[in-house]
DNA sequence: ATTATTGCAAACGCTTTGCACTCCC
DNA sequence: GGGAGTGCAAAGCGTTTGCAATAAT
């Protein structure tokens, strides 16, 4: 397993940063870490209750922007007004496509994007910190998807 | 002026829904066009109240859903949890640079964009319904730019 | 020792909701 | 007249904050 390989990586950033190495903080990365797909601060948050972790609520939502700052977490928007993060430690770099119907979501890679991006900010100026690209559309399934359910 | 078009094209989008064309509905269609950049649903509540109206925040809310459907204006989200609203209203389509230090928003237009959008949907079989693209960066103000300000 | 970090609970800001009243259709 | 739309206020929800206690450096 690469939990090891994340703690080191992740002491690494904190020292960088100046930022204390607490026990709290590897287990928010780990608790992370751990899921496959989106999950919102406050879902982690109550997981990590469940596990009998006594990590507080103003912790993990720290923490997190900490592992969106490190690279180990991407955080998201996808349009209701509620912050998502995915893991992305040793995965691969990806876009979304949201189903306004059934809230699901796919994953699609566009490489062409990140060239876009580096020349808008080349072109106007800017050093570039990130993007947030999304595509809302309608899946095909009919009436097994006729009502929107929370995106996960 | 192309407010009596507005109302006209408003007009004709409520009925084809079978919504009811009500005064306040034109109210907050008015207020918002005014807008040059972009505004938040309390804050347009708020300057209509300035201007005297009674139309309340519920309808407020609602009526800015109506608009964002109907393509008067279109609704983002810059990362900060907060809906934000702009008028494209006889505007021409563009996408947002955000400075991450300062809040500042650049306009830019992306034709490149909107074919790697219609591509991916044509590819996964979606019907698309639209997209959001948003670049994060750092402008190069140097020191009049090192604290965040709100997003305006 | 110093001070960043934590836990707790309360406050915050934007948005939604419930209900009685209104007025478009 | 029926029901969508409205106003009002309160509740909801994710997130942030203040402060005293704790623990990393």
């Amino acid at each position: 397993m690469n939990q090891q390989k994340a703690h080191q990586e992740f002491t690494n950033f904190l020292k960088e940063g100046k930022h204390r190495v607490t026990p709290e903080r590897f287990e928010v990365l780990d608790a992370a870490l751990q899921y496959d797909g989106h999950f919102g601060a406050d879902e982690l948050f109550v997981q990590m209750q469940i596990n009998n972790s006594n990590v507080s609520r103003a912790t993990v939502y720290n923490t997190l922007e900490l592992l969106d700052q490190s690279g180990f977490i991407a955080k998201h928007n996808f349009g209701d007004n509620k912050a998502r993060y995915e893991p992305t430690f040793n995965r691969k770099k990806h876009d979304h496509l949201i189903c306004v119907n059934c809230g699901d979501i796919i994953e699609f890679s566009s490489p062409k994007i990140q060239k876009i991006v580096d020349d808008m900010c080349e072109e106007l100026g800017y050093e570039c910190t990130g993007y947030s690209f999304n595509i809302f559309g309608r899946c095909k399934k009919g009436d097994s998807c006729e009502h929107f359910k929370t995106v996960k």
